[in-house]
DNA sequence: TTGTACGCGTTATCAT
DNA sequence: ATGATAACGCGTACAA
């Protein structure tokens, strides 16, 4: 910056400000430092900026996993929301272990970022103490049932779980089980068995039986599911899984054992992924928007970060039956 | 850090070691200062860190948008590497747009990144300038139809579009079209149809039609470009589109409006997205591999940030036909 | 509108 | 194995 200064004939502190607040110096020596930065390649060094001023230009987000197209919609949102106000996004993959979000959130707080956007509600105790105590503003996402750190932006899981309920006992079935992640790593799936039971329960019927599989879960985990259902409770009816990665395992292989959905068995999924649509039957399932509630907690942290407490501290986004072949 | 130093006893500096190279410290002594940590709760500044060591922990990664699976897959991978480093990951989504990418060089490399990954091998004049100047390690991905500015990771694809013009071929179809992304925005779409129209010219059939979409696309713009071929090229018998999501949407647009495939209309896509084998009639599709990409890249960049210029510059990720119904 | 003095929290270097 | 001292490159506060 100095050598900028020099070649501008200005003071580096001219330079500093020309750079940072340009509405504070005069036209025409903005200029001679716009040229003097252009003719030395001249790159400020954020980690000398962000030590003066106390202050950096990053925001933490900590998920599970980018693998699954709905964390990497709502991460791309996120992405542009931020890029727009020159704040970079620094990615951390948790692996749907607390443990690693722990060690995430310890390691990105050392970036001192302006806030930190999290998935789901559930921590461990130190990460939850550190986040608390960091003073930061904090949006937690893809859970609003139960209280938040600071904010959250998502929806409810046990909602999510109920609905699908009402809609099994609407087609008169009665003998009801959910195949999703194990309780320990997935917290949203067992609100979305809570709502389910809760909904099953309330008509009379038998409390849903729950099989917990490890994450990740792909296609094949969803036959395993329904293999141990089948096995389980050869009188189940509806299945809600509570991804659509695994109902579509499951759908698929419903095909090949002659099991007809939705007559014998029907089939309910989380998600409407891009296939759901396509397969035979069509996959009934619940449309969340991931996209949406990236952008959404990106705009309430940012309105947190410039110190407008004034907003709301839980957004709801909406979530949807969609009703198609398979239940 | 001083608190830390006090609370155990010994100087700053030790406190320094006993963090950042413990084996320089005794035992006993790292034992005080890790106590005197937690007790105070203290987490060192990252900044200030990277301003006195002139280094920071962190890498540059320049995507077109984390929508898109190949991407996201691709990015997972990437941190799940340079996090066991310690080393954290900064996206910048270009929306395959070279102006944008050049603006998120520019305030990317204010972090003083140990390194860079972008997308593809083209990219505007001043980008280029600025990150050849840099000095630092880079990896390119997507493309290796061209000279890399330091090293690059991924797979031809005139060799793509080559493998795709002699499955044609091999089904007798002479009268070809290409639909994929514009040539300024999409420097790999036009590879592959560079490799298309070696294969079908070869053979001495016609330099096949292409018609060029915006990118982002959708299915939808799929059908745009079907209804654009059979518009200006009504004989086509077989269409290969960059990507196997407006594949999609042609596929099922031809179902809709009763053209068989792949007797009249051989479709061909490229990605092998999760829903090709799922539709009616299967998607034919090249595989490719963005996770192997990500991660090859990320060790390739680990191994020159780490100073050994031994290994390759460049590292081909193989890609395989994948013939279903559809073609 | 511009310049001066200082300090941000850490690591490098050298000394002990 | 540990400590003292001097940077690192910038922004803040204040003065001119």
């Amino acid at each position: 910056m100095l050598d900028v200064a020099r070649h501008a004939g200005v003071s580096a502190q001219t330079v500093s400000r020309a750079l940072g607040r340009p509405e504070l110096v005069a036209e025409d020596t903005r200029r001679k430092v716009q040229q003097a930065v252009e003719a030395l390649g001249y790159i400020p060094n954020e980690a000398a900026r962000n030590l003066a001023s106390n202050r950096s230009r990053t925001v933490a987000v900590v998920i599970p996993t980018l693998a699954s197209s709905a964390y990497s919609a709502q991460v791309e949102q996120i992405v542009e929301v931020l890029e727009a106000e020159g704040i970079s996004v620094v990615i951390g993959n948790s692996e749907y272990s607390m443990a690693r979000e722990e060690n995430l959130v310890r390691s990105l707080m050392e970036r001192r970022p302006l806030g930190f956007i999290l998935t789901g509600i559930q921590h461990s105790a130190a990460a939850g103490e550190l986040l608390r105590n960091s003073g930061l503003p904090i949006v937690e996402t893809w859970d609003l049932d139960g209280p938040a750190l600071d904010a959250a932006v998502g929806f409810s899981n046990v909602a999510v779980g109920c609905d699908v309920g009402r809609l099994f006992l609407a087609s008169a079935k009665k003998h009801i089980a959910f195949v999703g992640g194990a309780d320990a790593q997935d917290p949203r799936a067992s609100g979305r068995y809570e709502g389910l039971a809760q909904a099953i329960t309330a008509a009379g019927f038998p409390r849903p039986l729950r099989i917990e599989l490890q994450l990740p879960m792909t296609a094949q985990d969803g036959i395993a599911g329904l293999d141990l259902v089948l096995e389980k409770a050869p009188l189940t009816e509806a299945i809600m899984f509570s991804a659509d990665s695994i109902a579509l395992g499951a759908l698929l292989e419903c095909n090949r054992r002659g099991i007809r959905v939705p007559e014998q068995l029907c089939i309910c999924g989380v998600g409407d992924y891009e296939f759901a649509p396509l397969v035979m039957p069509s996959l009934t399932t619940v449309r969340i928007f991931p996209g949406q509630m990236g952008r959404q907690a990106a705009e309430l942290l940012l309105a947190r970060i410039n110190g407008d407490r004034s907003g709301p501290t839980s957004i709801t986004i909406r979530h949807q039956l969609v009703r198609r072949g398979s239940a």
